[in-house]
DNA sequence: CGTTATTCCGAAAGCGCTTTCGGAATCAAT
DNA sequence: ATTGATTCCGAAAGCGCTTTCGGAATAACG
């Protein structure tokens, strides 16, 4: 079937190519008369005008990228589907594309990033999990191509970005706890290139600070983002003399390993050891127990992001975009009350 | 910056863009002297070509599309990740992209199909969770547009596609079940439009019959592909008079509620009740009990799929890639010999 | 040394669409 | 009726790259 373009349709009308790709347009030196002959013929054949041309001569593409986060070990990344439907959302309003690009190795990302500034077959560009200084968004910069993160980096204040309130969400983490009559807490961490997770550290710090405890170095792990991460990083705390009475985890992956390694030393989670993950992950609700996490809305934060990047595209200051949300403490059965202190042995009590 | 192109290479180098395009594509009539010339010259200026250009004058794309499964409900599509993660790994052995399409409402997916075979802006595409009698397969048959389908819809003579045999993984189960000594199971299925719903159900029912079981209508209940879906289905079964005592899932969210459910019921599942899902995830493990299930290999067969549909767009004959491949029995902690064998009280024996 | 083959590169057209510019036609104003 | 302002459309160039074709230079052959 002979594809129906632009000459097909101005030679089928008797126009010229060039007044048929203005009343398509809506271009306002088109008579009304025409412009609806031209529109009803066009959807008559079922005109779509080629991406590939029209981009080529616009000189934009009408596409953004999402940089897939590498996969560290292969996880499955639950967030990634959710977040890709709410920037699919958000773009599909101007019928715009989401290409997803993977980044085979770390090394390649840059070349990955610069690659896509180059080639202009996107004109926007979305990153996930950035590093706390980001080699990837100095490349955006430096290429003048828009883009939107979905978190922040170190020095974050020059560009787009939405993110949440990750030292303050563990600021809570830890009153919630103490409240709870903890005193010992352990943190999981995740690698600590991620700006992300130094956020939640230091949020974990000040958390107990202003609580007026001691954050135990003996008492601090990091680990990859995985279950098993987290089993072992809980079970080498557990392990210690002094053991923790709560662990809290930078994430919910972390966190469900660390509540495996907790039964493993036949210990009850919820009860006996305390456990808060991080990410809201609604798989969180069938764990045993069920995990109790500080929740982040993702689909929506998609929406927030393509939204954002299609304004950034459009002229709008970077610097005026840019979004911090709250956290929410979804309180499942992970989490309890200290039976340290109704036990009969006290523990040794706070070093230093 | 000025993005450097065919045009201000071949000036630099004294050539014409012809000679620099082909000395870049390895034609071989350029002299490997020139050839040698432009390519370092190229890779000192960091040329990449454009996409959209080198698309419109070779009349192909270099990406091909993957249309995400209309989210139903909004839940989080764990197997979405893995398996773009193993298509970008075979697409980028060619350095194709790979633009993940939605379509908003069921209604809209052939439109969105008939769109994308019409602007030619991907040459391939890969789909997902073919229903029984699919039309957007019919309209990509249509317009020549390559491409492979993960699953099956009921007539998949004419085209390639990556399956896992459903029916054969259900009987399996079943068998699993009987020699557990399960007579009365429950089976809990997929909205019937999909396929892959059709054949698990299938594979149920032959394989009651296979082992002289009659499937009882009763025990056989539908419902969305997700946990609350599967706890309500579930709990409706266990609310008969004469329960199952064991249920097997069509998918393992689906298994996930009905494993709430029946400890809703002050139930044991996996002693008192067993349950099996399918899909193999990995999330299945942190279940109170670990989840018994079929596996399928995702991100496997992400890669498979890319690589069929690259042959499919290279000319190969889609009839010759056709794969099916066996899951594979998880053996965790949902499934348990049947109690009411050994328990005082027989169940009233089989019905019919 | 003339002739036929080879090797290598330039010229040019074209992919499908957009956009600037100018001009013919229609209108309103004097 | 003549001029000036509008309205509407055609002509043409160009986006960056590919590819066919032909021709100049060089090589191989008698």
């Amino acid at each position: 079937m002979p594809r129906v373009t632009l000459k097909s349709l101005a030679s089928e009308l008797g126009l010229t190519e060039a007044t048929v790709s203005r009343a398509l347009n809506n271009y306002s030196d088109i008579s009304e008369a025409t412009r609806m002959r031209v529109q009803d013929m066009a959807k008559a054949h079922g005109y779509a005008p080629n991406p590939l041309a029209r981009g080529l001569a616009r000189g934009v593409a009408e596409a953004v990228a999402y940089i897939m986060p590498a996969s560290v070990g292969g996880i499955s990344e639950p967030f990634v589907a959710q977040l890709l439907q709410g920037l699919g959302e958000s773009l599909s309003k101007r019928k715009w594309d989401l290409v997803v690009v993977q980044t085979p190795t770390a090394e390649e990302e840059a070349d990955v990033i610069a690659r896509l500034a180059r080639t202009g077959k996107v004109s926007g560009v979305v990153l996930s999990r950035p590093y706390k200084i980001d080699q990837r968004i100095s490349l955006l910069q430096a290429a003048k191509l828009p883009f939107v993160v979905h978190g922040r980096s170190k020095d974050s204040a020059d560009y787009a970005w939405y993110d949440v309130d990750n030292t303050k969400a563990f600021i809570e983490i830890i009153d919630h706890l103490v409240s709870l009559g903890h005193r010992r807490i352990g943190f999981i961490g995740a690698p600590s290139y991620y700006n992300f997770a130094q956020q939640r550290l230091d949020g974990f710090k000040s958390g107990m600070k202003a609580n007026g405890l001691a954050p135990d170095e003996q008492l601090i792990e990091f680990c990859e983002m995985t279950d098993a991460g987290g089993a072992n990083a809980a079970a080498v705390m557990l392990a210690a003399d002094d053991a923790p009475t709560a662990i809290v985890c930078a994430t919910d992956m972390q966190a469900i390993g660390a509540i495996e390694a907790i039964r493993a030393r036949s210990l009850t989670p919820g009860k006996d050891i305390s456990v808060i993950g991080y990410d809201g992950l609604s798989i969180g609700k069938h764990c045993n127990p069920p995990l109790t996490t500080m929740a982040q809305p993702l689909v929506h934060s998609g929406r927030i992001l393509g939204d954002m990047l299609l304004a950034v595209i459009d002229g709008a200051d970077p610097k005026s975009l840019q979004e911090l949300r709250s956290a929410e403490l979804v309180r499942r059965m992970s989490d309890g009350p200290n039976r340290a202190l109704t036990a009969p042995t006290m523990s040794k009590g706070e070093t230093s």
